[in-house]
DNA sequence: TATATTTGCATCGTGAACGATATAAATAAC
DNA sequence: GTTATTTATATCGTTCACGATGCAAATATA
């Protein structure tokens, strides 16, 4: 057998199954408030600013517009954010939190620490979180080029 | 603004998004053969071991048969492998390489290398790649449970 | 100013993921 | 041996991802 197509091998089998076990975890504490883990990445961005551009959001979240579009149209039906037509430039759609988005935020505040306490273990501590996130960080600038 | 809930402190965030990236970077490689990332894995478990029954794929790849089934069934349409009732357990579907599955492996022999180099820098490379996939190992067995 | 190009967003189609549920075969319990 | 339970797989519905394409507003070019 190959050694190379081994899957014990293989960087990305790795990065694909921690990211579904991980967002997994998510799915319990956010599904209480009927929220999906890309719904919470949206509210995470339009927590930091508020009333941003689609581009805007899908641009941090480095997703095409055309994942990110349906994502927010669910989402304001909802009724956790709206959409409206910019003022300077009319092609932009803003979108702005509801009051129900906002205070999300707070409902949701032991989210992170639960998440966060699910993961630490022998090798993932938070000595060792930086030396992770810098790795990872590493692998996706590299990638996005 | 709450430092916990900022994009840059979530290592779930990263996790999907470098899973996301790496995937496609094989993208352009694989379907060159018609091939999906999650197909590609279901190959490379089989060309580990032939002949296995749906469930066994499924344990190995951490996904439920619900996902797998619809995968194996396009894979089969393609003519990668058939799928067949067990002869010992008529409840398992026992899964089998074409020739044109099998064949796939040689004429794939560069993705591993091509995809591996396209994610070396400064911090990922053959002397800290094992602590980053200890880490990975460590995250997903403790989700496992 | 008329035309071409770019930009921002949306629509469409396909292939995952996954919770919930269904069905038939195998096994256990009675 | 009949009934109950478990197991292996499949079906269904919803929500992403994402390539391809469309369209209208903004900008650049002629």
């Amino acid at each position: 057998m190959d050694e190379r197509f081994k899957l014990e091998n293989q960087l990305c089998f790795r990065l694909y199954t921690a990211s579904r076990l991980l967002t997994q975890a998510y799915h319990p504490l956010l599904g209480e408030h009927g929220l999906t883990y890309p719904q919470y990445l949206v509210l995470l961005v339009l927590w930091e600013k508020d009333a941003q551009p689609v581009n805007d959001i899908a641009k941090r979240l480095l997703l095409e517009t055309n994942t990110v579009t349906p994502l927010l149209k669910r989402m304001e039906a909802e009724g956790l954010l709206t959409r409206s037509k910019g003022k300077e430039d009319a092609r932009q759609m803003i979108v702005s939190l509801t009051g129900k988005g906002r205070d999300l935020q707070a409902r949701l505040t032991d989210v992170p620490a639960t998440v966060g306490g699910a993961v630490l273990c022998e090798s993932v501590t938070p000595e060792t979180v930086p030396s992770l996130f810098g790795m990872l960080d590493d692998i996706i600038r590299k990638l996005k080029a």
